[in-house]
DNA sequence: ATTACTTTTAGTACCAAGTCATAAAAGTTT
DNA sequence: AAACTTTTATGACTTGGTACTAAAAGTAAT
């Protein structure tokens, strides 16, 4: 096989890395058929770091990922108001650990996941359960937006399940409407 | 504050290590004040590898779990089993960060975020939005349970939309059922 | 107190995978 | 042939270690 010219070389070995980080210098100008120095050279040019720095980034995003899907477990919006088997409202920044990791738009189950659990504590009861819910996207949600979601009682079915319609808006601009079946404990009394 | 015990030391070492596994033996020894050597005998015993080797093993688990375009973290549960385009199917061990603090019942959201996550897993595309979905949750999921979904990818709507059908089980009794149905940038061909 | 044992520290040689700088060789263009 | 680009070679230095040897310090047992 003919050795490439420097440019083409610099597209393959860009594309290498990219595809295979954990390579060595030493590997990569076995590969290409050059010195190590021309590898290192072409790095530079590319400013494509050395490998243990390749390997630590790739690592930290990990890290990072990891530790936050641990922290946000629990928190679903902060509840800023609150009348029981009536109206609830809370709010939710939408940070990294809510979109997907390259582009930039919120994952589904995050706003729902607001949207359940306001359903769960507009009930007043114990315990709430959801048993139905009937669900839609309106837009995406990006990074940065803050989505503030309104709940709703509604009534109760024949078959004592208690209809909670929660709406989600970004600057008064809906996002997310649901309507949440929810079992509870005790009866709805009014 | 007094030198602590070998033993003391070493349980705080392994602590110190999972916490912040980016850390050296020379800062490990300015914080436990022992030389570096004293780091390297406590290593050594607890069988804890060195900080590139911890590094490298931290960022391999990243790249090997990726699925296609869709980064692990995206995904709630473990998928297990993955035809694009066809079907898919995931774990998840429920655990006592998916309950109701006091009752052992799982979280709604979570069982819909290991559907809705799968449903986007499934279609063989850079991006897949939910765009509306209909849900059911069909009995209780305890603690200590481990819940199997299987996604199927139904046909496409006429608006372009292509239908996943997730089923959630435990021990064969299902538990969830949900209909999803998705965006996505280019056409399912067939 | 002396011996025995554990724990800690020190020091040396070596390694991988580099950086940085200098210089020479090879290839190409004019 | 001169001028320029590209590639290779070489040596000194860096980080964060391993592996091994040896001595010093601390603790317990006789």
């Amino acid at each position: 096989m003919m050795r490439k010219t420097k440019a083409e070389r610099q597209r393959l070995l860009k594309e290498t890395i990219e595809y295979t980080p954990f390579i060595t210098d030493e590997e990569l100008a076995k590969i290409f058929e050059v010195s190590i120095q021309t590898i290192r050279l072409d790095r530079m040019e590319l400013k494509i770091p050395e490998l243990r720095e390749r390997i630590k980034s790739v690592a930290k995003l990990q890290w990072n990922e990891q530790v936050r899907s641990l922290a946000v477990e629990d928190i679903v919006g902060e509840v800023v108001d609150l009348e029981l088997d009536k109206k609830a409202i809370s709010i939710m920044d939408i940070g990294r650990e809510h979109v997907f990791s390259q582009k930039n738009i919120a994952r589904g189950h995050h706003l729902f996941a607001q949207a359940n659990s306001l359903a769960v504590a507009v009930i007043n009861d114990e315990l709430a359960l959801t048993a139905k819910s009937n669900i839609r996207f309106i837009r995406q949600v990006k990074q940065g937006e803050r989505v503030v979601a309104k709940a709703i009682v509604k009534k109760q079915t024949d078959r004592g399940l208690t209809i909670v319609q929660v709406d989600s808006f970004v600057n008064n601009e809906q996002v997310f409407t649901g309507e949440f079946h929810m079992y509870r404990s005790r009866e709805l009394r009014d």
